[in-house]
DNA sequence: CCAATTCACGTGAAGACATG
DNA sequence: CATGTCTTCACGTGAATTGG
């Protein structure tokens, strides 16, 4: 029988602390497993091709995750590294697409025309090369106005969210 | 310094597999 | 098929580390 609420508070922070305990293992356990559960569903194709018809264990998703990113990191660096300015100019372009697109079917007032505008003169190019930005393609061209970013931010959150980092 | 968190280890249960 | 061995897993707990 587990003891009452008003019996735990009866306890020393020693003794609350031992009770505790194997409850807080437990959630960083099932952390554990529920992450190599997510990383089996995640390669699951890559486990079929590679070891068919074997029971996966834990070590060998460990394992299959790690060589996998491996190959994949290889694989990035064997397509050629894009330079900042592609990087940067791809992405820029892919959230004008998107924001052009969206003041083309909403556009009414004075202040979207201009903004519609502005966003089709040619981008600026980024900063210096030798100083990465913190998110390449996520910055606004300096051009933009605090306003307009935000405005542009606002209408295509969805479409330009899906930006990551790697 | 101390409480909270993380790591590492030993233990037992459960299932897979081999052998007679 | 019974049973002995091996492997994997979950669990609890002491030790070590970290952060306020």
């Amino acid at each position: 029988m587990a003891p009452s609420t008003v019996a735990v508070e009866l306890l020393s922070p020693k003794e609350k602390n031992r009770l505790r305990k194997p409850v807080v293992e437990k959630m960083r356990r099932d952390r554990i497993n529920s992450s190599i559960e997510q990383l089996k569903l995640l390669l699951e194709q890559e486990f079929a091709r590679h070891q068919p018809n074997s029971k996966l264990e834990k070590a060998d998703i460990l394992e299959m995750a790690v060589s996998y990113l491996k190959h994949s990191k290889a694989f990035v660096a064997a397509a050629g590294p894009k330079s900042l300015h592609q990087d940067y100019s791809e992405g820029y372009s892919w959230c004008l697409q998107e924001a052009v697109q969206f003041l083309t079917l909403h556009a009414a007032s004075d202040t979207q025309m201009k903004l519609l505008y502005h966003f089709q003169r040619p981008p600026a190019a980024p900063a210096a090369p030798a100083k990465e930005p913190k998110a390449p393609g996520a910055a606004p061209p300096p051009a933009l106005s605090a306003k307009a970013t935000a405005a542009a931010a606002a209408a295509h959150q969805p479409a330009c969210g899906l930006w990551r980092p790697w």
